[in-house]
DNA sequence: CGATTTTGACCTGCGC
DNA sequence: GCGCAGGTCAAAATCG
């Protein structure tokens, strides 16, 4: 609950230090996590992190309805929708416009579901919350825990 | 065969 | 009121 529990701490936080070694990754993916940011807790959650893929998997799943060329921003940006049902949580994906490397997706709506699929979520940090049902609920991790 | 992706068109909000 | 930019939809095509 790391990520998640700094996204609210920092309200307004805008880069979040991660170190890449403390959490398990994907060599092959994700290479550095820039940080989060959230204005507000209603708001859309951006996240910026330096990726290989276009669309690191979240442990949900994705739907692909648009993709839009953003001014500004030299590389098209992604628009997605979770295909859960019930579920209307979207997201947007887009690449930084100088760099290649870095990757932003933001977030909006939290899921009120839990993932479809337990990936294995970097291990165990969430896995045991006993006396925090409330945390098991909104299980929105929006980090690339691969 | 079902689900997902693609691509263009359409719709809406905002600024001038 | 018009034009621009961004966001969404939907039909066809593709993939597993």
């Amino acid at each position: 609950m790391g990520i998640d529990q700094a996204l609210i701490d920092h309200n307004m936080v805008d880069v979040l230090d991660v170190e890449p070694s403390s959490r398990k990754r994907r060599e092959n993916e994700v290479s550095n996590m820039i940080g989060t940011t959230r204005t507000r807790e209603n708001d859309p959650i951006i996240i910026q992190m330096e990726s290989k893929e276009n669309n690191p998997d979240d442990g949900f799943s994705w739907k692909k309805y648009g993709q839009k060329l953003i001014r500004g921003n030299p590389n098209p940006r992604n628009y997605y929708k979770c295909t859960f049902i019930g579920c209307n949580v979207k997201k947007h994906v887009e690449r930084g416009a100088d760099n290649v490397k870095s990757l932003v997706i933001a977030y909006f709506g939290n899921h009120e579901h839990d993932a479809p699929v337990i990936n294995n979520w970097s291990g165990s940090s969430m896995s045991q919350d006993p006396g925090n049902p409330s945390v098991r609920k909104a299980t929105f991790i929006p980090l690339v825990s691969l």
